[in-house]
DNA sequence: AGGCTAAGTCTGATTGACAGACTCAGCAAC
DNA sequence: GTTGCTGAGTCTGTCAATCAGACTTAGCCT
């Protein structure tokens, strides 16, 4: 028996059609971030995911499964020599798009919850060698600092009900 | 009996002292960033949010609760004339300093899980109404376009053993 | 034939999500 | 001065998810 009897996930908690909700019915799964910020750091293989986060199995089996099926990681067969063909878990560009995420969470983390010693990977531009960290740009290239200057308004897709 | 018997959350799933994983410790509940970008958007009440969200009042208690205790929200007392008083929650500077990331997941769900007609919100830039995005920029102020650009490498809080 | 390994599946116990009913404090109207 | 209303919860029971540990499977190698 290989159908599991799970019904759709069927996207839950989202209000109306707010696509933070919506996100986070992707997301929001709490070891998803984790198997994405491996996938990032090119741990591409089952074991070694779980080795190196020491989640449970069946758990990253679930999740790489879901994020395949979002369409956010890809399998792609690959073959050791002399071993048998497997397949590990690539980045698609949903997925890679990602990553301003990853490095707005890993930014927050850094300054609230790192070690003394600080954090423990840094993110740097490829050629300038300089610290990668994410802004807030409007579209007129102004380089936002504090949230209150952001307003937030209805958008195209404005729910009517509010 | 008021006292609840739930052992210290305890950070879990942290590869090591990996900032990603302890912010997800932080974040990860299915709910918490329903509850953020409700706070964010001004909506600072606990029924105002259940309305709103449907979500379970319970888990909504354990949100807040959580976001208090880590120190992401405040409680503040308010009173509508007429009625009792009562408190509201409000985002502390931590709290603040998610905004990044909620920008992120939203721009990463506008662009791939909207609606035909487009995001429900938007956020605009206050003075010149620009609209509000983020960028990876790296410190020499270079603007990174592709995540592949970007190096990850040890940071000084690295773990030895890898 | 037997062993090894990566990537799982199966099973059962603990934990969390969820819905619906109940509580509790204060104001207001009767 | 008791009844009712409202916001913000708590209590209880059900159902789903997490987790750990043992078992399975496919292919290669000796």
């Amino acid at each position: 028996m290989t159908v599991t009897p799970t019904d759709p996930p069927a996207l839950a908690y989202s209000t109306e059609n707010c696509t933070v909700g919506r996100a986070m019915d992707v997301l929001g799964e709490r070891w998803t971030f984790v198997v994405l910020r491996e996938v990032f750091n090119g741990v591409r293989r089952f074991d070694d995911m779980r080795r190196r986060t020491s989640m449970p199995r069946q758990v990253l089996t679930n999740r790489l499964a879901t994020l395949v099926e979002q369409g956010l990681l890809r399998r792609v067969p690959y073959q050791v020599p002399g071993a048998r063909s497997r397949h590990e878990y690539r980045l698609t560009e949903k997925g890679f798009d990602l990553y301003p995420v990853l490095i707005a969470v890993r930014d927050w983390g850094d300054r609230y919850l790192a070690d003394p010693g600080g954090s423990p990977v840094a993110f740097e531009h490829r050629g300038c060698g300089g610290e990668v960290h994410l802004a807030m740009v409007c579209a007129d290239g102004h380089t936002v600092t504090d949230p209150r200057d952001v307003m937030t308004r209805p958008g195209p897709g404005a729910h009517p009900a509010s």
